[in-house]
DNA sequence: TTGTAGGCGTTATCAA
DNA sequence: TTGATAACGCCTACAA
């Protein structure tokens, strides 16, 4: 049987060089025993052939394949992107590559699930879908580690991390308090998933203990998405005599945003002049000039390190004998949506929003 | 030798349903000559067993991976990690999996190629990165085609896909002059990129052809960021009686949006009634309530087909015999930057523009 | 530190 | 259509 294709292998360089087959090999690996006049010969030969070590077949035999899997849901949300390029940047960094699926909306995440359980990847990070418990069980046989991030789980034996919603919630509604809102809104985001309803319960229940009774809160859909709030408050105010809120708590950014853009072209609304407003994630759209929007930041950088960390942890073979839900605490973004909270001189907080936000062509 | 982990695998399959190894092979794959009971039965033990074939086993044996590795550059810009998305979505559909890099500002790309070309994935695209002369030919040598995404080649024997810049710029300058533009500053980008330079090109040969004079015209140098655009107005700008033009091109989205951000927070610049604006690419952020941007969009979609098309047809085997650079048009979108163009009603164009941002949690 | 031998789980080839 | 057998290119184990 012959091929074709007679690509260059560790065995043309162990040739070249004099040695033996695994000796190139371990001249390839860090750490590995081997004299470095033998190490030096064999790069020299491997470079002179244009040998690259071939990660599919080092993978098969060693049955780790420095991969990890990551399915995101919705890229539409800047928080999934930035979440995306951070688990990109961290693994690169650790000299392992990223497989990524996208699960569009509503669709089964099993097949994309499936996908990456044949690759025999190293883990899997799941952002933002629901799968089947069917899958998760079939993921434990092969064994191969499952994380959710931002993702509660209706399932407890999965390991997931989150950002603390009910916390983050209450911080908005304590600051929009202090800043003498009475009459609330809240814009819910995803009726699937748990995260809406932790921010609107954390919301509430910080409201509550001050004192704001259910009376004085509305709450309204918003399909989670700029479209479905921008459609989401056109309708709800679309009356001769609109009563508007104090506050309105929209439990993502990029649907504060579509409020804001909506209040304004619609209702002539100022922000926070006439209403205040909050979202929550801390995507880089919320700093931008025209909204410089109050929010919770989602600690990414130390969820991406967190989930890395428990899905090595995983693989180190005790498999399904820990599973961690991690929950960190959602940082406090005073913007200008709220008024009061300015600390820093808005020349400041400015230049400081716009360092935070780069991006070359 | 033994090893731990014992996964199943098309042995235990095959003893299970009675058939040889190959033939469970067979059952997996579409279009094979496999009897239909056979088949059945075959996959029937395979589920009572869990079996999920091994792609990387495949991927080494059947010397093809089935992964398309994507290096993206700047994930800061929208209009990249919407190409990535694009990507993500168009090989998913067609069993193909992503292998997602990133290359931070400046760095090397070429370490980040080299572990695409070890993975012998099918192709590679490459978006907005330098790359040396050196991997190009090693790729070569390796037989992984590659592609250049938004980039035009400074080596002319790399396959690439582009939209047209020159065209987009004059469409702009037109669209412009028409408005009753008379004097012009053009933000710059990334001065290391062919992309901008082709654009303000573009913009330039049509005001020259309309008229225009070179001493209507200035340019500045915008870091090809929303930062760097910030400060380029910001800075440019600042003096105690500024003169403002009739006119801003930014030759991508990203910046446009900066300028217009530092211009209405720093000198109080009404847009499109003070200047008019446009910029380049067609992001999600363009279409937000406050911008309503006026741009060229580039259009990824065709964009991706065609670039893995050209990968496709590469691997096919006549290797670097027909080298492609291929040149969409850019697609003029008539937003509220600049005045006198919204054909469609006001609601409408709104309506259209909401349309098109999604974004679920 | 180095070499020999065997296996990783599939697809490709060829004969039946 | 099916099965036996040989690759694919590397890593691991073990002995030297």
């Amino acid at each position: 049987m012959k091929r074709k294709t007679t690509r260059v292998t560790s065995y043309d360089v162990a040739k070249l060089a004099g040695v033996s087959q695994p000796t190139v090999s371990r001249a390839f690996t860090p750490n590995a025993s081997i004299a470095k006049d033998k190490r030096d010969r064999v790069l020299a030969a491997a470079k002179q052939l244009h040998y690259l070590p071939n990660s599919i077949a080092a993978s098969l035999s060693s049955a780790r394949s420095n991969i990890v899997a990551v399915i995101v849901g919705d890229m539409h949300n800047p928080f999934y992107s930035e979440s995306l390029q951070a688990f990109i940047n961290r693994l690169q960094a650790t000299n392992r590559q990223v497989l990524a699926f996208t699960v569009e909306d509503g669709r089964d995440c099993d097949a994309v699930l499936m996908q990456a359980l044949r690759y025999h990847v190293d883990g899997i990070v799941v952002t933002s879908a629901n799968l089947s418990s069917d899958l998760i069980s079939l993921s434990r046989e092969v064994g191969i580690p499952i994380a959710l991030f931002n993702r509660s789980t209706s399932d407890p034996t999965l390991t997931s991390v989150r950002c603390d919603s009910v916390q983050g919630g209450g911080l908005l509604a304590d600051a929009m308090f202090a800043a003498g809102a009475q009459s609330y809104l809240i814009v819910r985001g995803d009726p699937q998933g748990s995260t809406s309803r932790l921010r609107v319960k954390g919301f509430r229940d910080a409201l509550a203990s001050l004192g704001i009774g259910d009376s004085a809160i509305t709450e309204i859909d918003g399909g989670s998405s700029y479209a479905g709030s921008y459609r989401a408050i056109s309708k709800h105010f679309d009356s001769p005599a609109p009563q508007f809120p104090d506050a309105i708590f929209a439990v993502n950014d990029i649907m504060a945003i579509g409020c804001i853009d909506a209040l304004r072209a619609k209702f002539n609304i100022a922000i926070p002049g006439d209403i205040m407003l909050a979202g929550f994630d801390g995507i880089r759209e919320g700093r931008l000039g025209p909204y410089h929007l109050t929010t919770v930041r989602q600690p990414i950088e130390d969820m991406v390190t967190k989930t890395l960390d428990l899905l090595g942890r995983d693989n180190q073979g005790e498999k399904s004998a820990t599973q961690v839900n991690c929950v960190l605490p959602g940082i406090f973004i005073p913007g200008r949506t709220v008024p009061g909270l300015a600390e820093i001189a808005p020349d400041k907080a400015l230049e400081a929003d716009i360092e935070s936000i780069s991006g070359k062509n």
